[in-house]
DNA sequence: TTGTAAGCGTTATCAT
DNA sequence: ATGATAACGCTTACAA
């Protein structure tokens, strides 16, 4: 590989003034034209490490997952990318399969590769997730749960139960059955939840609650167990948890009841109208992270907490 | 941040014995703990452009995907992930959109980043690419096509048609609809195709041929023109095509023929046993391509063309 | 406008 | 076992 050596030698000028050539510096048009010769000759391109150990920047960010194979996760990348792109900084996407310790390493690690900043898709902050971001001193947004000390992004949960809440109401739905998650994740156990069931007690409803995992298996299970009225609603704490319903359902060849989901999944319009769900807009969370993590970088003010809104388009009937 | 000199000065010793302590060079136990002690209480870690600079290996290798929201890209990165975590290396994910300008632009920056190594996902590889691939001098294997010049790992997809067409031919489905796609795509729309036409004309059986993209949307618009015998098999180019054929047909409420699909797509499973699929080994094709790519890097003998084979375990009906 | 030289934080090669 | 010292490829004062 060329260095900028070896191309001051070739144009016959110091390394100077090389460097000043590609970093736009004063130079004679005539130097200028040497240089420029030799590197489109060589296809030159100076060393990042080098010159990142100077420079502080390395037009690096990370992006730590928690899956690849999600919904939420994918949409949030893209409007991560889309923004980022624009301002020609690269995304390393770090993927921890769901393991915390993982998760932990990674902020390290990328704090080593001098990332310019981090955004951490959270499942759950920890402890030691707050010393390993105290101690890399590198910005950092989590997006999908809140924490007081850090920047953060969340999506509306409260208002997402609360906006099937209302459908419920408006159509007269009495007999409900809600399939949540663990009230251990804050943002999908409690908060979403709370939207949905605050809003029904004022209207005198009480839904079945029965909790399941994430996971698409369990529902099936969940779907098993489960026992249908004929005006039966069935609300899943997320669309994997109203798929695996679903699909239990559907082999079972009794009734189907309406199911609604929320995280606005794609593939829930494969069943559609069967599956309703309340859309997230991940797109818009992610670009926003970036939005954070820029003026946290420039040091510029900004909001702690950022809050996405919901929609949800229920069928009218 | 702290650099190797002031640990050094902190622990009263040379930078060099640092440097060794770090690299596991031979050092008293005396001063071994007093390094150590000021390394954990200032939480040191080196600056990796630094280290970069003179060693070659970054650590890093990259992964050009076409997407992200895909099974087939998902489950590879997993099998690469998986492979490269052993090593301590990780992953750069960089996804194009399906952006052919961006997939190069990556090739490039990746080489500039001093990436050891490259995994290309591949749709199709032009002059442009192997432009690019020439001239960053780095080790570079494809997965999902296949290129004379270059390692490649390719799924067995003639194997895979053939093993739908065995099924069909084993069942005696005489009437067959296939909806494939674009032969300029060689893999997907020529290779698989043939594997399942070849046998079914030794046998007689001439499927029908649809023409689609890849897209669901396009699949949907299909399914609304086509017409179904009792007995109809549908063998779809990929399951993205066999949902979005499946959707139209449930809307329609009519008949539900069995539906074939390549790719091994969890979420066919949702709509069970109606569509079936054919597997493929993507975390393998992962591990395989890691494979490869560290025989590549340390010069080892390496086979240039790498197949995974398919596996469809029909159902008996 | 151009060149010289001193860093940036490591590792590697010498001596000691 | 340890410490100087010279790279690594680049940027940036400072001189010229």
């Amino acid at each position: 590989m060329k260095t900028i050596k070896d191309i001051a030698q070739m144009a016959g000028v110091s390394k100077s003034t090389v460097s000043r050539y590609l970093n736009g510096g004063s130079i004679s048009k005539n130097t200028k034209e040497k240089i420029h010769k030799v590197v489109e000759e060589t296809g030159y391109k100076p060393n990042q490490f080098a010159q990142s150990l100077k420079a502080k920047r390395t037009g690096l960010i990370g992006a730590i997952v928690p899956r690849l194979d999600s919904y939420a996760t994918t949409e949030t990348l893209k409007g991560i990318e889309t923004s980022l792109l624009k301002q020609d900084v690269q995304t390393m996407i770090v993927n921890t399969d769901l393991c915390m310790e993982r998760e932990i390493d990674s902020i390290y690690m990328l704090a080593k590769r001098k990332v310019d900043g981090i955004i951490l898709m959270a499942t759950h902050i920890s402890e030691e997730h707050m010393k390993a971001i105290k101690a890399v001193d590198c910005p950092i947004v989590i997006v999908g749960q809140s924490h007081a000390d850090l920047l953060s992004i969340v999506h509306d949960d409260y208002n997402a139960g609360k906006q099937v809440a209302n459908w419920l109401i408006k159509h007269n739905k009495h007999h409900i059955t809600y399939v949540g998650v663990s009230e251990n994740d804050i943002a999908v156990g409690k908060t979403r939840k709370d939207g949905l069931f605050n809003p029904l007690k004022e209207h005198g409803i009480q839904p079945k609650f029965i909790e399941s995992s994430f996971s698409i298996k369990d529902a099936q299970q969940i779907g098993e167990n489960i026992t249908i009225r004929e005006d039966e609603v069935i609300v899943a704490a997320t669309d994997n948890i109203a798929l695996g319903i679903y699909h239990t359902l559907l082999k079972a060849e009794g009734m189907m009841p309406t199911i609604i989901g929320f995280g606005g999944n794609k593939i829930t319009e494969i069943v559609a109208p069967t599956i309703q769900t309340v859309k997230f807009k991940y797109n818009l969370a992610g670009e926003t992270a970036v939005d954070v993590l820029n003026k946290c970088i420039n040091n510029q003010p900004v909001e702690k907490l950022s809050v996405i809104d919901t929609y949800f388009e229920g069928l009218d009937k």
